[in-house]
RNA sequence: GCCCCCAUCGUCUAGAGGCCUAGGACACCGGCUUUUCAAGCCGGCGACCGGGGUUCGAAUCCCCGUGGGGGUACCA
């Protein structure tokens, strides 16, 4: 008999989705599809110091975003009914109870402090601290005096002296010795399993038969066999997953985007540029929190955090999924981009849909080495994917962006115009991209913001060569019909040509003047959708500013900056 | 410390004993193109961690060393 094959993600709801985790779901999801099976999705939640109000909802939402849908889990329910750990607690305190009748666990009542302190002698003497098993096993009323005397009451499984034998799809066999195994808690004092337990209750209830997971659960691996064994359980088959790492060969973590915007509170606060209260208001924290999370290592929440490094203007690192598609990339290149960290086809090609990589998929193919994580060469997917979409499935992912996009300059653009937008920014690389380079095209004119350099630059140096172009084409462009690209196309190169000019003479001045810096869509498309009026305006304006400036502005420049 | 895993260009990788003078992609460098930012085109630089074996032959197999990573919880 063919089992179906039912492969699992299993995240816990402590954030956003990262991008190790996507990569795993993405591999479940892969193989569940390429073998005809099952996806299924759960929820482990049974630590209640840990779960994050909301985090599931972010969590189920990159998974959709990113196209990673699942036959069974929450929203879509399944076989197994429940798909939260939280809500399956019956089925582990049955099960404990079957271990502890027959004698294959056993109740056991140390403290936290008992355990640290054996933890901490050993550790003096041989290096490792494995538990030991007690010599006598509490009874049934013992535990319950315990619980009464307020002690701590776990149950832990009795690990059979014996090396386990780890057989993994990607690493071949493991052996772990049984000095290394000890006898695991299975359930905590307060009553909720541990993961080890769930996991491999959960598994089975779920038919789940293939397990591809991160390689730190390697060593996780022995415990859930031995349970397994002592339950009569199959083993599913394992595959760990080589570890994603940053391009410094260090772990990629939610920790780096704290110590982006702390360095950066901390830089606007040396500099006496901002008051500690605000900045706490802007993360939402009381000031105490606030400053143990200045001073400290601890971690602010996710949106808490974006507020604040809005308010600081440094830019997060990109570390988990919602943050790329913050920044604009489509999800199913960065889908494609994961996927070929520790995995590839074998026949040189990369750029594949989430179809191709499924026909593509086996679990042979994936490597064994650790990847690090090359934000430039996703920059280029991103960027290549963009020019080759179809125009509407661009248009769609821009929406999709402009929706978690705050404040976006781009929010009330109707779709018309941003397929223009597409249109004419053709080597766009992120979404963020086009919205920063678009956003003096739709800006107030009280709200464009002059950059000194591209003022300098373009406008002033050269005794002032670029104001006078500037001046000069004003009426020349007043005179222009139709305002329109073409049109403007014409009337400006005509002007370039009769002064002797090359466009970038001409282009430049005119691109500072109306959207403040060197840099916008193709000159002639601007000024088409800034408009007639609004052009002509911006352009008076700046000459007006920069006419009453020039006494300063263009003082013989007598003392030179060399030294 | 102890246990486990891993090791090909800067990065992601192809390579399953002779097809390898090691292939591709990104990055980088040079040139071309150019109204800005990009994009594009052409060319270039660039790796089998070290040492021992095994074999007629090793990037591929074995051992040791070194380096990197993971684990060492009543977290997952």
């Amino acid at each position: 008999m063919t089992a179906t094959v039912r492969t699992r993600f299993a995240p816990s709801p402590t954030g956003y989705l990262h991008i190790g985790g996507a990569r795993t779901a993405l591999f479940n999801y892969l193989l569940a599809r390429r073998s005809g099976g099952k996806f299924a999705l759960r929820i482990e939640d049974t630590d209640q110091t840990r779960n994050i109000a909301g985090a599931e909802q972010k969590l189920l939402d990159d998974l959709r975003w990113l196209g990673l849908h699942w036959d069974e889990g929450p929203g879509v329910g399944g076989p197994a009914g429940e798909y939260h750990q939280s809500r399956r607690l019956a089925s582990y305190q049955r099960v404990a109870r079957e271990l502890l009748d027959s004698g294959k666990a056993y109740y056991a009542t140390e403290t936290r402090e008992e355990l640290e302190a054996m933890r901490r002698a050993a550790q003096k003497e041989q290096g490792g601290f494995l538990y030991r098993r007690p010599t006598h096993f509490p009874s049934e009323s013992e535990a319950q005096k315990a619980r009464d005397e307020g002690r701590p009451v776990v149950v832990r499984l009795k690990m059979p002296p014996r090396d386990v034998v780890v057989s993994d799809q990607i690493l071949g066999e493991v052996r772990i010795a049984a000095s290394e195994l000890y006898d695991f808690v299975l359930l905590k004092a307060d009553g909720w399993p541990t993961y080890h337990f769930a996991v491999v209750v959960d598994d089975e209830a779920m038919g789940v038969t293939h397990v591809l997971r991160g390689q730190e659960h390697l060593m996780n691996t022995p415990n859930h066999i031995a349970l397994q064994e002592a339950l009569g359980y199959r083993t599913p088959v394992y595959a760990h997953l080589p570890i994603i790492m940053n391009m410094d060969g260090s772990k990629m973590s939610k920790r780096e985007k704290d110590r982006a915007v702390r360095a950066a509170a901390a830089a606007r606060l040396a500099a006496g540029g901002g008051e500690r209260a605000a900045l706490a208001a802007a993360a939402s924290a009381d000031p105490g929190s606030f400053e143990a999370w200045l001073t400290g290592d601890a971690q602010l929440d996710g949106d808490a955090l974006r507020r604040l490094a809005r308010e600081l203007h440094v830019q997060l690192p990109e570390i988990e999924i919602h943050d790329f598609r913050l920044s604009g990339y489509l999800p199913e290149t960065l889908l494609n981009f994961i996927a070929l960290l520790g995995w590839s086809p074998g026949d040189g090609r990369e750029r594949m849909s989430l179809e191709e990589m499924t026909a593509a998929f086996s679990v042979e193919r994936i490597g064994k080495t650790n990847a690090r994580f090359d934000r430039a060469k996703l920059l280029n997917f991103n960027t290549q994917a963009i020019a080759a979409a179809p125009k509407e499935r661009l248009l769609a992912a821009l929406r999709d962006y402009l929706g978690v996009s705050e404040r976006s300059p781009l929010a009330g653009v109707p779709d018309d115009t941003l397929r223009r937008l597409l249109e004419i920014n053709d080597g766009l690389r992120l979404f963020r991209q086009l919205e920063e380079k678009c956003a003096a095209l739709f800006a107030p004119d009280e709200a464009l913001s002059y950059d000194d350099d591209a003022v300098q630059k373009t406008l002033i140096k050269g005794e002032r060569a670029g104001l006078h172009v500037l001046a000069e084409l004003q009426p020349v462009l007043a005179a222009v019909g139709d305002w329109r690209a073409a049109a403007l196309e014409t009337a400006i190169k005509g002007f370039g040509e009769s002064r002797g000019l090359g466009l970038g003479k001409v282009a430049q001045p005119i691109r500072v003047a109306v959207c403040g810096n060197t840099v916008s869509p193709p000159i002639f498309d601007t000024l088409e959708l800034i408009g007639r009026e609004r052009v002509l305006r911006r352009i008076g304006e700046t000459l007006r500013r920069l006419a009453a400036d020039a006494p300063r502005a263009a003082p013989p420049a007598s003392q030179g900056s060399s030294s």
